[in-house]
RNA sequence: UGGGGCGUAGCCAAGUGGUAAGGCAACGGGUUUUGAUCCCGUGAUUCGCAGGUUCGAAUCCUGCCGCCCCAGCCA
C-alpha cells in the first residue's frame, strides 16, 4: 500500500483511511443517473471512483441512480454500462440500482416518522417554495409540520398505496427551517408520482429523493469513500443527518472533487440533448460530442481518455481545459500504437512525363518510423500520381519546402520529382501538375543522396480507393459555452467538413486507427463504413507547425 | 449585505513555516525521406490584494477583492 503514490487529496485522504486501519478495503460507487448519455466529465469521476478502488485492492459498484422515473430509460442504462467497460473498467457482479432498495428505504422512511423526524406536508410546491425562504431570510414552518406519528403513518401509507395524486403530499425531514444551508430546511424525502418506472416497473407511486436514497445507498453497499463533485458540498450535513438518525451498519463518508469542464465545449446534460434533439448532431454519439460515446467513435483511444483525466487531476478547483491537453493525450497514444499509412484528402493530379506509360512499381514503405515491429508494406508507384492540394503553391512563400513550378520535393518512400508545368482551367485553377521524376533517386536504393527539402505524400491513382472522410473540428467557438446564454450563437457552423479522399490500396479493408502520414490520425466510423464505399473520421490532426509558419509567411510577404 | 467552496505562469498542478516540482501550451535550437515523432534549452524574486506574526511566510493571523455552488416534489 505504502508504493501508491498519493496524488491527490483525495487518496491521500483514503490511503490514510487504510493505514489508520480505520477500513480494511475501499469501496466505492459510480452512481449516474441513467437519464442521459455519459460525457468526458464523468470520465473523471469513473477513473477516480474505479481507479482508487483499483489500486488499493477493493471494489467498486456501478449503481444507476435511478430515484426520478419519466427521466430514465433503460437505454441511458445500456450506454452507461458500454461506456464504462469502454473505458476500461469493470464492476463484476456489482451493478446495482438505487431502485433495488427501495424496499429498504421505505422502511426506513417509516422509521424516520416514527421517530418523529419525518413528516407528511399537505402543502402545494408552489407553497412549499414560499415556506421555504430565500437565501437571505429563513423560511417558516408548515403548518403540517406537527401532524402526530399516528396520523404521519396513516398518511404516508395511503400515499403508498396510491390514494392519492402526484403531488398532494410530500413526505419531508424535519430539521430546521431556518437553517442557513438551505438543504436544511425540511427537504423532501418522497414524492407521489403515477409513473412506471425503468427497473421497478409499477410497482411504486412514491419514490425517493437523491440526498435521502443516496447516503443510504452507499451505507446498504458499504460504501466506504463516496466521492462527488463540489456541487454536492452544502448536501453533505443532510447525507450526514439521515446517517445520524438511522444508524446504518455501515458509515459511508462523502467528499468532494471539481468537475472537470473541457474548453470549447458543453458537458451539460440537458443542453447535449439539445443539440441532439435539434439535430444540430446526429446523435449523442456524434464525433463531435463531448460524449463518452462520441469520443469513442470519433476514435479516441480508451487509454488517452484516461490519461487526460490524470494529467488533469482531483482537487477542488474549477478546471477548464484547454482542447489541446486532450488532443495530446489522444495523439500521445495514438503515436505509439498506429500504423502509418498514405491517403490524399483534396487531391490534385501530378502526371510524370517521363515515367513509363504503363510501369507500376512496387515501393516498400515502413508501417511505423519508430518501431520495426510494425513491418512494411508495398505501395504501387505509377506515371499518375495524387498529391495534396496543400502541398502545392503557384506563388509559395520563402520557407515553403513543398511542391512550387521548377521546384522539387520528394515523394515519400518514391522519387524525387520537379514541377515542369502547371495545368489550369478555364477557371485558373491548378487542375494538374505536370511533373518529371529523377530515376536516381528511388527511395531506399543507396543511390539517392540527394537531398531536398520538403517531402511529400502520394497515392497512384488507378490504385487509388476512394473514401468519404469527416474532418471534425470544435461545436463551439466559444471557450465557455457552458456559460453562455444561448448555445447555437456560440456554435462553430464548420464544426463537420466532408471530403472525397483517396486511399493508398491497402487501406481498402482499414479497420483500425491509423496515421495518414501528415495528416493525422483517422479511423473508419462505426455505424456509417462499409465495404466498398468507406467512410472515414479524422480523430485529430497532427501537430502542424507549418500552420503558424504559414502565417507569419503570408504575412511577411504581404508587407 | 445568508450559507458552502475556491484563488500558485496562458491551461492544469505539486507544495502545508526554511527560500516556488511536474505536465500541457508558447518560444528558441538539434535530429528527421511525416514541417510528425524524438532530443536539448527558455519561463513565477513570486504564490488574488493589503497589512501583521517570525531570523525566515505560498504556507500562520487579520482585513479586503474576485470566481463558483445553493431558494426542484431534479440528480
Amino acid at each position: 500500500m505504502n508504493d501508491i503514490e498519493a496524488r491527490d487529496f483525495i487518496r491521500k485522504i483514503i490511503y490514510d483511511d487504510l493505514e489508520s486501519g480505520k477500513h480494511d478495503e475501499i469501496v466505492t460507487r459510480f452512481p449516474p443517473e441513467p437519464n442521459g448519455y455519459l460525457h468526458i466529465g464523468h470520465v473523471m469521476a469513473i477513473c477516480l471512483d474505479f481507479g482508487v478502488a483499483a489500486e488499493t485492492g477493493g471494489r467498486t459498484f456501478l449503481r444507476l441512480d435511478d430515484t426520478n422515473p419519466g427521466k430514465e430509460s433503460p437505454e441511458f442504462v445500456q450506454a452507461i454500462k458500454d461506456d464504462v467497460h469502454w473505458l476500461g473498467f469493470d464492476w463484476g457482479d456489482r451493478l446495482t440500482h438505487a431502485s433495488d432498495y427501495f424496499d429498504r428505504l421505505h422502511e426506513s422512511a417509516i422509521t424516520l416518522i416514527e421517530k418523529g423526524v419525518a413528516y407528511v406536508d399537505s402543502l402545494t410546491a408552489e407553497e412549499i417554495r414560499e415556506y421555504r425562504g430565500t437565501l437571505t431570510e429563513p423560511g417558516k414552518n408548515s403548518p403540517y409540520r406537527d401532524r402526530s406519528v399516528e396520523e404521519n403513518l396513516d398518511l404516508f401509507r395511503r400515499m403508498y398505496e396510491g390514494e392519492f395524486g402526484d403531488g398532494k403530499h410530500v413526505l419531508r425531514a424535519k430539521i430546521d427551517m431556518a437553517s442557513p444551508n438551505m438543504n436544511m430546511r425540511d427537504p423532501a424525502i418522497y414524492r407521489i408520482r403515477h409513473i412506471p418506472h425503468q427497473n421497478a416497473g409499477d410497482n411504486w407511486c412514491i419514490y425517493p429523493m437523491y440526498d435521502y436514497a443516496h447516503g443510504l445507498s452507499d451505507a446498504y453497499e458499504g460504501i466506504t469513500h463516496s466521492l462527488c463533485t463540489l456541487e454536492f458540498e452544502d448536501h453533505r450535513p443532510l447525507y450526514d443527518w439521515f446517517l445520524d438518525q438511522l444508524e446504518p451498519e455501515h458509515r459511508p463518508r462523502q467528499i468532494e472533487f471539481s468537475r472537470l469542464n473541457l474548453a470549447y465545449t458543453i458537458t451539460s446534460k440537458r443542453k447535449l440533448k439539445g443539440l441532439v434533439d435539434e439535430g444540430i448532431v446526429s446523435g449523442w454519439d456524434d464525433p463531435r460530442m463531448p460524449t463518452i460515446s462520441g469520443m469513442r467513435r470519433r476514435g479516441y483511444p480508451p487509454a488517452a481518455l484516461r490519461e487526460f483525466v490524470k494529467r488533469a487531476g482531483v482537487t477542488k478547483k474549477d478546471k477548464l481545459i484547454e482542447m489541446g491537453a486532450l488532443e495530446t493525450c489522444v495523439r500521445d497514444v495514438l503515436g505509439d500504437t498506429a500504423a502509418r499509412r498514405m491517403a490524399v484528402l483534396r487531391p490534385l493530379k501530378v502526371v510524370l512525363t517521363n515515367y513509363p506509360e504503363d510501369q507500376v512499381e512496387s515501393m516498400e514503405a515502413m508501417n511505423h518510423p519508430g518501431n520495426p515491429d510494425f513491418g512494411t508494406r508495398e505501395l504501387p508507384f505509377s506515371r499518375e500520381l495524387w498529391i495534396e492540394q496543400d502541398d502545392f503553391m503557384e506563388e509559395a512563400p520563402r520557407k515553403f519546402f513543398r511542391l512550387k513550378p521548377g521546384g522539387e520535393v520528394r515523394l515519400r518512400f518514391g522519387y524525387i520529382i520537379r514541377c515542369d508545368e502547371v495545368i489550369k482551367d478555364d477557371g485558373g485553377n491548378v487542375v494538374e501538375l505536370r511533373c518529371s521524376y529523377d530515376p536516381e533517386t528511388r527511395s531506399g536504393t543507396g543511390t539517392s543522396d540527394r537531398k531536398v527539402k520538403g517531402t511529400i505524400h502520394w497515392v497512384s491513382c488507378q490504385h487509388a480507393v476512394d473514401a468519404e472522410v469527416r474532418l471534425y473540428d470544435r461545436l463551439f467557438n466559444e471557450a465557455n459555452p457552458n456559460t453562455a446564454d444561448d448555445a447555437h450563437s456560440v456554435l462553430n457552423p464548420a464544426s463537420l467538413e466532408i471530403v472525397n479522399a483517396k486511399l493508398e490500396p491497402s487501406l481498402a479493408d482499414l479497420a483500425e486507427a491509423v496515421q495518414f502520414e501528415r495528416l493525422g490520425y483517422f479511423c473508419p466510423d462505426s455505424q456509417d463504413d462499409a465495404a466498398g464505399a468507406r467512410v472515414i473520421n479524422r480523430i485529430v490532426t497532427l501537430r502542424d507547425s507549418w500552420a503558424k509558419l504559414e502565417k507569419q509567411a503570408l504575412q511577411g510577404q504581404a508587407r
